[in-house]
DNA sequence: TTGACAAATAGACGTTTATCTATATAATAA
DNA sequence: TTATTATATAGATAAACGTCTATTTGTCAA
């Protein structure tokens, strides 16, 4: 069971390109704070802060071992988000029926 | 032949809960700048705002007549930037695979 | 040609957002 | 305990954004 789907939470989650390059360094792989920041040109405040909001958003996967903080990408979440989307915003189209039953 | 994919500027264009509101208004239908400023609670020139961004961001068609213009949902392409951020974010769904064949 | 209507543009204003530095919190090592 | 490292939080600041009113542009009808 999904918690409700916001279309807004998700298009502002995703909607900065700090983020995004965020979203890149973990899409596919477990990452600490300071390897994030390592990747980056923004400060590690910053980084913590679009953590923050990937996290609200359910974008992220979070785990803490010792003094380190690991994130990773939620691509399930991610997958169902933009499936949501298309359902809203692109009703009629073939890819959105076929999303629809592999989402389901 | 698709114009290169923004993922930024894509979510930038969704991200606002008036955009989203006009999109659904005329998500299956050819709309009015005066018809979708009926159904919305905010003034024509914002509503105009709204619709340069989402034209600008390649979401709305754009039909003139007389001293009207009317505008509808460009499906096909929130489709195709839905499945191009899975491509990119959730690229180990199965979803995503999926999609992938049916968007190319 | 004048008036009315539809939509876009200009400019002002307040809010939100992204960033930074400084500091706090928490865990580990010496 | 004290020092060090990792991350989060607080607060300040500047830029971006959403909204409004006023005006302009363009089209059509009288």
């Amino acid at each position: 069971m999904k918690t409700k789907f916001d279309p807004v939470l998700f298009a502002k989650a995703i909607s900065d390109d700090t983020r995004q390059k965020i979203m890149e360094c973990c899409c596919c792989e477990w990452c600490s704070v300071t390897e994030i920041v390592e990747k980056m040109d923004v400060s590690q405040p910053t980084v913590s802060h679009h953590l923050a909001i990937l996290r609200d958003a359910g974008l992220v996967n979070i785990r803490e071992e010792g003094k380190q903080t690991f994130y990773s990408l939620n691509q399930d979440h991610v997958a169902y988000c933009c499936g949501q989307l298309m359902v809203k915003f692109a009703p009629e189209e073939k890819a959105t029926q076929i999303v629809l039953k592999t989402l389901s």
